[in-house]
Order: structure tokens, then C-alpha cells, then sequence
DNA sequence: ACAATGTTGACTGGAATGGTCGAGAATACC
DNA sequence: GGTATTCTCGACCATTCCAGTCAACATTGT
């Protein structure tokens, strides 16, 4: 598993303020509640967010999250790496490890999937996983009108 | 980290094997020597391989384990499949999960990553991985070779 | 018989995962 | 100023997984 519950509720997190620009903080219970994070736990990953200037926090009563940039200039890739750190698929691959000669043997395959993994993160934008979820949530609306 | 040492060890260990076919078995020791493996850990890797037959083992002296197969009939996508279970990057789409509805938000953009990383693994063969680690060898012998 | 080799399962220390909890700080509102 | 509300930060914890060891046993060539 590349991913660990960190970079999937993270971005859900995301998504959830995303579709709530513009109405002010979202507080971290309603992120949680909607998202179905436990609550002391999200705690984290809004604070490794806002370490790496996602996100604005403002405490006191009617206070929460917002995102700090346009959501089109947050992409999966960076989000990602906030949460997660590396996603190196494996370890010699990690950081700019000397490399040991020629005992790994699938190094290569692995720097190009790694290659092609974060151009496709770096393609998608938070606006673009919001549209997503929009666009799915309407597939949905329809096929319930359908059945009824 | 999407690969263990399982994997990474267990295709050193298939490489080795593959370099060495022809020769009658080779032993354990053998391969952790050359590949810098653990010697007893590679046991259970090794059984594994066994279990999928990938490779077939001999007892008593002069035993050891050689490939079932030909070399270009065993990929690395099986091989690390084997080894590592699923290469899942995250848990919703490990399995047939039910797949809850909408809470995820990025499933989408990594089941796309999955299919891709599966099809390069597919498309590389052991023979591949040997004849690009010969390939690397004479490099370095041609580099030595003009240093001197 | 015995030595060489593979086979298997139990066990283990350490690290990572996935949280929880509590004390404290900032702020709006009365 | 007091209080309720919300975020903030670090300590703590249980469980699981990783990576590896080890011992007992099975098989086979000489």
C-alpha cells in the first residue's frame, strides 16, 4: 500500500474545503463528520497541511479551515507529499541514494512508473477532483430519479 | 513504500537464478552471497516462489533451486505479486471492496496509476531484467576499461 | 550412516500505522 | 473580564507489519 490513511483522508479534507469555499472556516467537525475521519486524528493532517501553506486556520468560536490558495494551483502530487512524504514505490528509489551497483535489478522499471505516477499527479488539481466528485454525485441524483 | 524487501530480494534471488540456468541448482547460499540477502530470510521468499511454481528445489547434496519456467514466460508483474500479495496503492482498490460511495474522492485518478503500473510490470519479462543487468555490466567493464 | 541441502513454523525486536488524550492558546461574544 | 468555542501541539498507546533468526525436521547423494 502506497498510501496510508494520512494522504486519503488528507485529501478528502481537501476536497471538503474546496467545496466549501467561499463560506467562510470549516470547522474540523464538520470535516470529520462528512468525511467520516475521527476527529482527534484529522488534528494532524490539517497541521501538516497548514505547515506547508495549503490551508489557513483561525481559532475561536466560528473558526476552521479554508484553503489558501485557488484551488487550481493545489495539485495531487504536492498534496500528497505533504501528507505521505516520499511515494518512492521502493527504497532504492527513496532519495538520491548512492545506488548500489547493479544488485536491485528492477530499479529501472520502477523509476519509470514512478516517472509516469507523479506526471498523472501532477496533472490533476483539487478543482479537478472536485469536479470529479460533482460530476459523480450527479450520476447519481440521476439514476435515483430513474428508479423512482 | 509500495515494494518490501520481499519483492526486491525475491527478484534479486529469480534474476540470479535466471543467470545461472543451465547450470544445475543453485544453492541458497549461493544466491544470498552474490545478491547480499539474508540467508535465512530468503528461505521463505524462496518458498513462496515454490508455492506459485516459479521455481522448482532440490534436497541433499548438490541440491538447490533452479526456474520451472522459461525466462520469458515469467513477468514481473506475477513475480511481485507473488511475493508481495496485492500492488494496490490504496486500500480501495485492494480487493472487490464494496467501494463505498463517493467519500474517497481520488480513487479514480489511481486506479488509472494501478492499470499503467500493472501493464509495464507485465510487459517485462526475467529475460528482460537479465539481459539489462549484462547490459549494465559491460558498461561498467567498457568504462573501467577506458579509465585503465 | 552421515553429511549436505532444502522445508517449515515458531519466535522476536523494532518501526510504522492509526489513532487517543490532555493541556494550552487564540478569539468572538456577552 | 469571563466564558464558550475553536484550533494547536506534543505525549502517549495499542496493534500490526517488517525483517529477520532459529531450531527441528525431511530428503537425498555418497
Amino acid at each position: 500500500m502506497l498510501l496510508s490513511t494520512k494522504g486519503d483522508y488528507g485529501v478528502r479534507a481537501m476536497i471538503d474545503l474546496a467545496k466549501h469555499e467561499g463560506e467562510g472556516p470549516v470547522q474540523r467537525a464538520e470535516i470529520a463528520r462528512r468525511r467520516r475521519i475521527p476527529e482527534a486524528y484529522l488534528d494532524h493532517l490539517l497541521a501538516q497541511l497548514r505547515r506547508d501553506g495549503f490551508i489557513r486556520s483561525t481559532r475561536g468560536p466560528a473558526g476552521g479551515h479554508q484553503l489558501a490558495k485557488p484551488v487550481s494551483e493545489i495539485c495531487l502530487l504536492h498534496l500528497l507529499e505533504s501528507l505521505e512524504g516520499s511515494l518512492a514505490p521502493m527504497q532504492c528509489l527513496e532519495n538520491d541514494d548512492p545506488h548500489e551497483e547493479a544488485i536491485c535489478g528492477q530499479d529501472w522499471v520502477w523509476q519509470e512508473i514512478y516517472d509516469d505516477m507523479r506526471a498523472k499527479l501532477a496533472a490533476v488539481s483539487l478543482a479537478d477532483l472536485v469536479e470529479h466528485e460533482r460530476e459523480h454525485e450527479r450520476e447519481r441524483a440521476a439514476a435515483a430519479r430513474y428508479v423512482i
